[in-house]
DNA sequence: AGCACGCCGACT
DNA sequence: GTCGGCGTGCTC
């Protein structure tokens, strides 16, 4: 009898991602062999190792070709058995790889990258030895094991693999693996000059560069010398070697807004209504059994203070709680406010964190140490050992939603938990997602409403401006006549005022005033960024840079301007209408990097600054009391878009934004430009009326089949060659047409953003329900294709329910 | 994906 | 005669 283990491996592609029977030797094994343990395997014809985690365990007496596990990571599991179930279930729903899945569950530093070092063997080599070999051999006698890579850049004239290859089957070196963490601690890289650099000569265009930007740093981050200079890594690299640069490790701080609040809990109290939804939601959670809950509030109502104390109601019970939030950097005062009630029990996870703290913090959540864990969608997997209480704060925010694989909604894994956990889930917003309410309409979930404000505070008196009329009275500049009005009576009662432009990201471009043209990147279909702190053009999709043009590209003009969201341009604007009136800009050129979004934001709120300028990223969870009007720019740019979800996202945007005006005692005004001022979504938006937006909406979804009423499935082919990206795309249309039907199938036709990172990418929708048989074929589809050797080079991927 | 095996062209 | 090209098949 042998013990077998079946193994997840870290290596496997979607196209051979199974299980792996290995068995376990007898010495050198931890007490128990459990499920959830990494284990080192050898995988392939060469035998090569790989990092895998044990999915079953079964004593069997089979003697066939099996391989032995060749170590163990961990004497105990690493990840536990409810969620290596939620794993698998992830692995179905989101087409990725059962360790793909598994991954999300560790912390990064145990997410092991498998190296291998060549070392030489001990035995005396045979006499007659090829000169490259030899070469090699006293190498690593010389300098200790090396890596292939290290080995080809030392012998770049050889073939370097091959050598080794024939030098491990003749035993003159051995390979070892051994597994390092992908991400090293709280240390950043840095560079600096060598002395006597600067009179060095034969310089590569690109290392002057660095000299050059060197020269005035005395330090610098490697990542820092690269974003400003627009050399890879590999260039640094390689003057260190030449002898012109010297690295070390320089520690790298805490950001500000992890400063803790002091802890001293103070009774939460609960306005009529407050304690209302918060006796409903108790009821769930004592039920016993999984729960749902929407809770809507409009902007105001204390939400936040209702799910406090429904928290410590199930700290109480001894069961731990999972706040998500959608951004922590826009949450500072929601974090003091947790520290402050629960002091250390309170543990923070989000992608800031260095990988020594978000591993500390994992710990202590594991450990139980801490059980209120709050956190970005990535805590959605935090490792709480008894789950009471899952909450999603703003639910309808698409940072939920993970764009790299496995493409997860953290609403839906939360759901999963809280029904293992028969917890309850709490999902809030002001403006749920059409699939939210609908299900709460259902009766699906539970629903809850805070229809006031807290402290009677009242919502903002909101009106229009027609910008076409605006346009017709000769008026071109970003600030309208009311608008004007409004600002300058604000002004001089001394009461803050903020502008947002409608837009989502805050980039700026280049444009050519002779010619209209603005500079794309080479390899991806979208307009470059400019950004002003190191004065070039960026890629966002690829990471792709150049200096800024001096002429035009394509006409040689010289007349280039910056445009883009114009916060600037506004700004400019503002400050000729109202001279010597201090206006704060939040956007790139402003938070990009010593002063933070908190900094800046702090200043307005302390300084009292009169007007902030900025896109609808900062509308977010502030709360300023003399703010007492609010100013949208362009309220119906979102609108124009095919996404299906404008309306939705346009409508919950706006709300947010409308609702940031009088949260004082003063009342409050807001002021909505627009070209289309009879626009249904705007009105509802203005009017704070979800469920009139809601029942509208809902209707044409029904009416032309989108989701809730139907799942979305997105196929995403892409590849190198436009030509062969679209033979496979169709052919995998025909392929899903014989398997799902003609019915509800769209497509191939080109992405939004056609080229990304020099590959062509194609979609295909399919209009269809979800269910096991529709996953299994989907995943039998990808499967074929991914296998296919036709299709070499041509990536194919799936979702469900994408949000762009 | 990565790796070995295998069957064909151009070199010592 | 061998080195090495990349087509094919498999991975416990």
């Amino acid at each position: 009898m042998v013990l077998l283990v079946y193994v997840a491996l870290r290596s496997a592609t979607l196209a051979f991602d199974r299980p792996f029977t290995y068995y376990v030797p007898k010495e050198r094994v931890p007490e128990a062999v459990l499920p959830g343990m990494r284990v080192i395997v050898p995988f392939g014809k060469g035998n090569r190792q790989t990092q895998g985690i044990i999915l079953k365990t079964e004593e069997s007496d089979r003697r066939d070709d099996i391989k032995p596990v060749l170590s163990f990571l961990d004497d105990e599991p690493v990840i536990s058995p409810e969620n290596l179930r939620l794993a698998l279930w992830m692995r179905e729903k989101y087409y990725c790889t059962c360790y793909d899945a598994i991954r999300c569950f560790l912390p990064p530093g145990m997410d092991l990258k498998e190296k291998s070092l060549f070392a030489a063997a001990e035995n005396e080599p045979p006499e007659p030895l090829p000169e490259a070999e030899g070469k090699i051999l006293s190498h690593l006698v010389e300098n200790g094991p090396q890596s292939a890579e290290a080995l080809s850049e030392a012998f770049p004239a050889e073939n370097v693999p091959l050598l080794l290859k024939k030098m491990e089957k003749a035993g003159l070196v051995s390979e070892q693996t051994t597994a390092r963490p992908t991400v090293s601690g709280k240390t950043v890289k840095c560079v600096r000059l060598c002395e006597g650099a600067l009179e060095r000569k034969n310089l590569t265009k690109r290392q002057k560069d660095v000299v050059e930007y060197l020269k005035n740093e005395d330090s610098a981050a490697v990542k820092d010398v690269c974003y400003y200079t627009g050399v890879s890594a590999a260039t640094l690299k390689t003057m260190e070697k030449n002898g012109l640069l010297e690295s070390f490790e320089m520690e790298v701080f805490r950001p500000a807004y992890l400063a803790k609040g002091e802890f001293c809990p103070a009774e939460i109290v609960l306005s009529e209504e407050q304690d209302q939804a918060y006796k409903g939601l108790c009821g769930l959670l004592d039920q016993g059994k999984p729960a749902a809950a929407l809770l809507i509030g409009v902007t105001g109502s204390g939400k936040t203070l209702v799910y406090m104390k429904l928290i410590e109601q199930v700290l109480a019970q001894g069961k731990g709680a999972l706040v998500l939030v959608p951004e922590i950097a826009l949450t500072p005062q929601l974090l003091e406010r947790f520290y402050r009630q629960f002091g250390k029990r309170v543990a923070l996870l989000h992608s800031a964190l260095s990988a020594g703290e978000r591993y500390d913090e994992w710990k202590r959540i594991r450990s139980g140490q801490a059980d209120v864990v709050i956190g970005t969608r990535l805590a959605v997997f935090a490792p709480i050992p008894n789950l009471g209480l899952v909450v999603l704060d703003e639910e309808q925010e698409e940072t939920y939603y993970s764009e790299q694989a496995p493409k997860y909604h953290a609403r839906d894994v939360a759901k999963f938990r809280a029904v293992q956990h028969d917890a309850l889930l709490l999902l809030i917003s002001a403006t749920p997602s059409l699939e939210s309410m609908h299900a709460a309409r259902e009766g699906r979930y539970a629903l809850f409403t805070l229809p006031n404000r807290y402290a009677g505070g009242k919502l903002p008196d909101v009106s229009f401006v027609d910008m076409k009329k605006e346009l017709a009275a000769g008026r071109f500049g970003a600030i309208s006549g009311p608008l004007y009005e409004a600002l300058a009576e604000n002004i001089e009662n001394k009461r803050q005022s903020i502008l947002f432009l409608n837009r989502r990201g805050w980039s700026r471009t280049i444009l050519c005033q002779s010619c209209g043209a603005t500079p794309t990147c080479k390899h991806c279909s979208v307009a470059m960024t400019y950004h002003k702190a190191n004065r070039r053009l960026m890629c966002h999709y690829c990471g792709y840079s150049e200096p800024e043009p001096v002429l035009c590209p394509a006409c040689h003009s010289r007349h280039l301007s910056a445009e883009g969201t114009g916060t600037q341009k506004v700004a400019a604007e503002l400050a000729e209408l109202f001279p010597g009136v201090e206006i704060l800009r939040m956007d790139a050129d402003t938070t990009g990097g010593k002063q933070s979004h908190e900094q800046i934001l702090q200043r307005f709120k302390e300084e009292n600054i009169p007007i902030l300028l900025g896109t609808q990223m900062i509308a977010k969870g502030l709360d300023f009391p003399n703010v007492t009007l609010v100013g949208v720019l362009d309220a119906d740019q979102a609108l124009f878009s095919v996404d299906f979800r404008a309306r939705e996202k346009t409508f919950s945007r706006l709300t947010q934004v409308v609702g940031r005006a009088g949260r004082g005692d003063a009342p409050g005004r807001a002021i909505i430009q627009t070209f289309q001022p009879e626009h249904p979504v705007l009105l509802a938006a203005a009017a704070q009326d979800y469920i009139g937006f809601y029942e509208s909406e809902i209707a044409f979804r029904k009416a032309l089949l989108y989701p809730p009423f139907c799942d979305l499935l997105r196929f995403t082919v892409s590849g190198e060659t436009e030509s062969r990206a679209a033979d496979a795309a169709a052919a995998l249309r025909s392929a899903a047409a014989r398997s799902f039907g003609e019915d509800g199938l769209i497509g191939p036709a080109p992405a939004p953003i056609y080229k990304v990172n020099n590959r062509y990418r194609l979609h295909i929708y399919l209009k269809t329900r979800e269910n096991a048989t529709l996953r299994s074929k989907v995943s039998a589809l990808l499967t074929v294709f991914m296998a296919d050797r036709k299709y070499r080079g041509i990536s194919f991927t799936a979702e469900l329910n994408p949000l762009d």
